[in-house]
DNA sequence: GCAGGCGGGAAGTAAA
DNA sequence: GTTTACTTCCCGCCTG
């Protein structure tokens, strides 16, 4: 499966560009790092990148860049914080819909993570929405996702309702980067909707080290050690390696599981 | 030849 | 004490 993305992929370049954002917003990151360590987390970019990537097959959701981005992040309770990528507060929408993917507490059943107030997502394909929820079915159905030596994690993927608190995973944190329309410079998406994305070679580090100070490393985050345990996933297959610099790919269950929470809570 | 990226073994760590 | 999910280090290979 993920090699036929990658041959459909790789046997059609010019398609898809996967072109590295030009711009390089370091404001906007270094504020959230800056941000980050003051455990008090809320960025107000003065503005996102002035033209952002627009991935291949990703069409531009001209509704979304405007409007105000909150990304309420509660990462299991522990740091707690907003992002807010807009001028206004965002309540209203953010209370009124039942959209948000918010990763809910284990407590309730459901994931708990993230929740953003835009609807749909910029910076996801219009063929990905369609996933909408088929959590549901991903949860539900024990189904032959064991199709190889080492898949028996998958059926124990942490898209099933945890029974404690557990752990953010590092794929939930880059899907939740993937989301973040200020953080396109760092990482985007090649073709969301088969879950291909790709890492900036100019600020795949500043990513890491987000990453790092996230899980509150000791030492500083590189993207070598982040791409160590990329691969770790490959063995799992929650994110296969495409055969191109820098550049993943979400297994289909795995970005059903994390898609079906961001666009059906 | 070199730098950057990739692949993977192995040992360590921290939380559940 | 065990398992999980990385983290850290390291070495070798590949590619542009």
């Amino acid at each position: 499966m993920a090699y036929m993305t990658e041959i459909r992929l790789s046997g059609d370049r010019s398609a898809w560009s996967g072109v590295a954002p030009s711009t390089c917003p370091e404001v906007d990151l270094e504020v959230i790092e800056e941000y980050l360590q003051e455990h008090s987390l809320e960025v107000q970019p003065a503005h996102t990148p002035s033209s952002p990537p627009t991935a291949v097959g990703q069409q531009t959701h001209t509704h979304s860049y405007q409007g105000t981005k909150i990304i309420e992040n509660s990462w299991l309770g522990q740091h707690p914080y907003k992002w807010h990528c807009g001028s206004h507060t965002p309540n209203e929408e953010y209370e009124d819909q039942a959209l948000p993917p918010a990763w809910r507490s284990p407590h309730d059943n459901q994931w708990e993570h993230i929740a953003y107030s835009y609807d749909p997502p910029a910076y996801i394909d219009s063929d990905s929405q369609s996933s909408s929820s088929q959590y549901q079915e991903y949860q539900d159905s024990p189904s032959p996702s064991s199709d190889s030596g080492g898949r028996k994690d998958r059926e124990s993927l942490p898209l099933a309702p945890l029974s404690g608190k557990r752990k953010e995973r590092l794929f939930q944190f880059l899907f939740e980067m993937l989301q973040t329309p200020s953080m396109r410079s760092c990482i985007w998406w090649v073709q969301s909707s088969s879950g291909t994305f790709q890492f900036s070679s100019q600020n795949k580090e500043r990513l890491a080290q987000l990453w790092g100070r996230r899980k509150g490393n000791r030492k500083t985050m590189t993207y070598q050690k982040m791409a160590r345990a990329l691969r770790n996933y490959s063995r799992t297959g929650e994110i296969q390696k495409v055969k191109r610099k820098l550049t993943y790919q979400f297994d289909e269950k795995t970005l059903r599981g994390l898609q079906g929470h961001s666009n059906t809570l």
